[in-house]
RNA sequence: GUGGGUGUAGCUCAGUAGGUAGAGCACCAGGUUGUGGCCCUGGAUGUCGCGGGUUCAAGUCCCGUCACUCACCCCA
């Protein structure tokens, strides 16, 4: 039997439809403020990641999906969606019209990673982004989107995480400090820490190893080092939460792993999900348009994980699976045919419609009809059709009725309608 | 990439000191010659993850391998 790829998974039917929920939820709410879906390809050249993400990013290093095409250029299977909206929005001078422009998107995305809980390696992402708003009170907007939307979603135990990374103005100067101070408690750093310290000292801020939490636990604060420009930012943020009672906390060790990032940074945080604690994320990245080579454009987006949501909405799966309005049972061959006809008249005036093409017994026929969760069964043999009337059943009352042959679909929408 | 746990029927799992497999649920049929859920009776189902080794004999012991899973790492 041939298997699927490690990491990868099917999504069937019986869950599919709170993906769907989920799907429908976003989207109306992202339209309501007036985002705009774009659908962005699934590959791209390598190079829009590695310059975009980072080089030295993890992401890029060592998870993405990368491969020559049979002409020899390096494409690859896009491990996030913002770098794509970037690439499009300035190649197609999305910016013409109007700089600012408010997108959404959903798909999979794919990163190379060991499998676990709520980590795939073909995983599926919200995405929103909006382009040509310097003003925080757009970090805001998504912040209190993400937070409506999962309430919307009946989530629970989620947390929203909120944090600065400054500027090229102010990081630099930060990243000295923290040099300095990483350099002075080497001692005390996970083997991972030592290494990162050089490369990429902020990194060392989120690790969870005990030890290097207790070195870190005096480390200097990005948040003392912001320039005016970047503090009073983050000033603005806060207090613009604050006033749409958006509950938030300040996680100064929130640095996230792709180079882009700017000023805000933001997480949605749960509990439920073993060690994978953000269902979605995201921040300012000021620079990336610029960097791509389009307009100096300041942008700010998110990202949900969309397996993570789904695993940990209150929402059941089977309140939105779809069950037969009426299961056709008929008994004998010319039976059978007539009821063909009707089943295909009902399903195009939209009843759903079900029933067994095989010989079957009346017992076994009623059997499927009630696991399907048919709500009526249509009775039809030798017996009806000779009275020309059908029996009508409603299973959860029991109640059967008889109409009439003549125009019985009809009869039977106007039934059910009853 | 590293570590732990687990692989036996469609699903959840037993399998005792090595002696070529079992339960519950689900499925099918009948009891009810044309009426579902409950009950009763009967039935089908497995290359015991895969490959190799030890043995007269391996689901069981040994080696390898693959997959799933959780964790590290990282992130959504």
């Amino acid at each position: 039997m041939i298997q699927l790829i490690r990491g990868f998974k099917d999504i069937l039917p019986g869950e599919v439809e709170l993906w769907q929920y989920i799907e429908k939820t976003a989207r109306s709410l992202f339209e309501d403020f007036g985002f705009k879906e774009i659908r962005i390809p699934i590959m791209e050249r390598t190079e829009l990641f590695a310059r975009s993400i980072g080089e030295d990013t993890d992401i890029v290093e060592k998870e993405m999906y990368t491969f020559p095409d049979r002409k020899g250029s390096l494409i690859t299977l896009r491990p996030e969606a913002t770098a794509s909206v970037c690439r499009s929005y300035i190649q197609h001078k999305l910016y013409s019209k109007d700089p600012v422009q408010k997108y959404f998107t959903i798909g999979p995305m794919f990163r190379r990673e060991r499998p676990q809980k709520g980590r795939y390696r073909q995983f599926y992402q919200i995405n929103a982004e909006i382009f040509g708003v310097d003003s925080p009170l757009v970090d805001v907007e998504l912040i209190f989107l993400l937070v409506t939307l999962f309430s919307r979603l009946s989530v629970s135990d989620v947390e929203a995480h909120i944090n600065s990374l400054g500027c090229p103005e102010c990081r630099p100067k930060f990243n000295a400090v923290l040099s300095d101070f990483l350099t002075s408690s080497t001692g005390n750093l996970c083997s991972d820490c030592v290494r990162r310290k050089d490369r990429n000292p902020l990194r060392v801020l989120d690790c969870k190893v005990p030890a290097c939490r207790e070195a870190m636990a005096h480390a200097p604060s990005i948040l003392d080092y912001l320039c005016p420009a970047c503090s009073q930012h983050f000033e603005t943020v806060k207090t613009a939460l604050d006033a749409m009672n958006v509950p938030f906390t300040i996680d100064k060790r929130l640095v996230r792993g792709l180079d882009y990032y700017t000023r805000t940074t933001f997480e949605i945080q749960t509990g439920s999900l073993g060690a994978q604690s953000a269902v979605a994320g995201g921040g300012r990245y000021d620079g990336l348009v610029k960097a791509l080579g389009g307009p100096d454009t300041p942008a700010t987006g998110f990202a949900i994980g969309l397996d993570r949501l789904a695993e940990i909405t209150g929402l059941n799966c089977n309140d939105f699976i779809k069950t037969p309005d009426i299961y056709l049972a008929a008994l004998g061959e010319k039976s059978l045919s007539l009821a063909f006809e009707w089943k295909s008249a009902l399903c195009l005036e939209g009843v759903k419609t079900e029933m067994d093409f095989g010989d079957k017994s009346l017992k076994s026929q009623m059997k499927r009809a009630d696991r399907l969760g048919a709500k009526h069964v249509l009775i039809v043999g030798d017996n009806e059709i000779k009275q020309g009337s059908v029996i009508l059943r409603n299973m959860t009352t029991k109640e059967q009725v008889t109409i009439p042959i003549e125009h019985v679909v009809e009869n039977i929408k106007a039934k059910l309608r009853s």
